[in-house]
DNA sequence: AATTTATGTCAACAACACTGACCCTTTTTG
DNA sequence: CAAAAAGGGTCAGTGTTGTTGACATAAATT
């Protein structure tokens, strides 16, 4: 009686590509109006989260070669978005901070994003919302998890810092 | 003190890019053993779901241009993926359906995808997974919602018709 | 001193999206 | 019935974002 449908699935599947669509269309607009990509939006999120984050770890999130990152973080640095930063204890490192211009796109693009979701909290409540980010965790690879785990927990560090 | 922060809309925003990047990276390597790519995936699923779809229909829910769906769906008539029928009523149209070559494809490109799911389902129960399924629907542009709902509710039709 | 690590860069290539133009067939409209 | 519109196919060119492979440089480690 209370057997999982196959049909149950295959709604959560559509749910997620509908989903995902509008979700990441967002930003679209303010990016071509920049000349970027959603590849530049994606780095410039990450750095935004990890401020200091290396290369090599940038590498790691995005799961793309250094060649491919090469590309849109080469014109992130060259419009003045993001600066690099010798390592202080290894001077190989060039860590990432977003500029004070990178950090205003960014809020740019995060906003329709943040608005998005606020009406979803809107009306279902806050419970059902912190519920439905449980679920979201768990659709993520186990092995993976604890790693996001931190990444939010930086990225929520790196905004309370600059009191944004 | 029950106001909502702006960082607990940033954590949804990063479990949508990372729970998406795990769903969406299941398929691949099934697909890479036929030499497809995502985008033959989702001419695949959606035709699955829809059988009998016209081009315009499907131009319509993938959003992409005419051209370039051309090339994935050429690709999927070659291989008898998918078959077109001249529509009995209007002669223009051209009807999609899979072959049994191609409903077997899909399958198996869903089956990761499904199982995904079920563990999720196994982990919080049938309630909170509805819950989760409402939610998402939320995340969707309000003026698609509901076409979103008859997609869902034709591709059930489409399985059970199928007794799949 | 030799090796490894972190990063940068050149070159070629592939998937997948786009625009613009033009064609044919079939249906609808005046 | 002729003209226009709708549905679909195709050619040509372009852009973004990903890939491999090879090689270079500077700094750290062994």
């Amino acid at each position: 009686m209370s057997k999982a449908k196959n049909s149950d699935f295959n709604d959560a599947i559509e749910l997620m590509f509908f989903a995902y669509r509008d979700f990441i269309a967002d930003p679209d607009v303010i990016l071509e109006a920049h000349g970027f990509g959603r590849a530049h939006h994606r780095v410039l999120h990450f750095v935004a989260g990890n401020p200091g984050i290396s290369i090599a770890d940038l590498l790691d999130i995005l799961r793309v070669t250094k060649q491919s990152l090469a590309r849109v973080l080469r014109d992130l640095i060259d419009a003045d978005y993001i600066e690099q930063r010798i390592g202080a204890h290894d001077r190989r490192k060039r860590l990432l901070h977003l500029t004070a211009k990178g950090s205003a796109l960014h809020s740019k693009l995060i906003a329709p994003q943040e608005k998005r979701f606020n009406q979803v909290l809107g009306a279902i409540g806050p419970q059902a919302f912190e519920q439905w980010k449980k679920t979201m965790r768990l659709v993520i690879n186990s092995e993976d998890r604890e790693n996001v785990d931190k990444l939010i927990e930086r990225s929520r560090d790196a905004r309370t810092e600059t009191a944004n």
